[in-house]
DNA sequence: TTTAATAGTTCGAGAATATCGAATTATCGA
DNA sequence: TCGATAATTCGATATTCTCGAACTATTAAA
């Protein structure tokens, strides 16, 4: 799956540079390039679908705002995920960096997956 | 996500036995074992996202069915997952092992999953 | 009843990915 | 400037994925 996304950046990073000026730190997927089966793979993990749910409950998160039952460079690897895949987009603020759910692409993308997601709101995250 | 699927397995092997007199050869979760996680990691890899999406239009398929680009080795991984992770069902047939998918669990454990993973029948299958 | 053919699984090795702790970068405040 | 905080990057180990080869099970033919 990296390698899928590694391909897809690379096969599209001149069209970022229109983003450059916005200053996000880090790679975004335009709108357009968010996968169905990107966002599927990010959401199949126990913790990132734990942190998509406590995300559309709180509004934004950063990385240590949760309980880290793994560590927290592992906790940052989660995070460029969810960003990569076009779930969460990341901006900086300080010394942290701030994470929100992408709700407006993603229900315009895929109707109703949020939902969903978000519906079975027990944390199943074993 | 594979040691989380056979610790759960492991728990509730006993509760199995059931369906021991309907001779299915392979672990099938019960309805009320399907998580969402194990779901959308079954759906997160393109390989099995577009089986998913076939057997929606298709309502049957073997392993063989596909055009494989991926070894009929791997396929028979990727329908272990599937079938593991509660998404189809796999009954033995003479030689053959013909998959369904899992629709009425699914759609009464998490209304609008599938519909919203088959509303994009683009085969995004990279 | 052998024999061969078909469908699928299992096994072992190498590639890819995940997880962790340690080291590093970046920003803010004293 | 010097620490303190937040998060990423790096290197090593562990898990998972992918493949071809070998194996099992079932059907059909000889």
């Amino acid at each position: 799956m990296q390698v899928v996304i590694d391909t897809i950046q690379k096969s599209i990073a001149h069209l970022q540079l229109s983003n450059l000026h916005t200053m996000r730190p880090f790679y975004h997927p335009q709108s357009a390039d968010i996968s169905l089966v990107g966002v599927l793979y990010a959401l199949g993990d126990p913790v990132r679908l734990q942190i998509v749910q406590r995300l559309a409950q709180t509004g934004e998160l950063t990385c240590s705002d949760l309980d880290c039952s793994v560590a927290k460079s592992t906790m940052s690897h989660h995070f460029k995920i969810l960003r990569e895949s076009g779930l969460v987009l990341t901006r900086k603020e300080g010394t942290q960096h701030i994470n929100t759910l992408r709700m407006a692409d993603l229900d315009r993308l895929y109707p109703g997956l949020l939902a969903v997601v978000l519906r079975s709101t027990i944390t199943t995250a074993e």
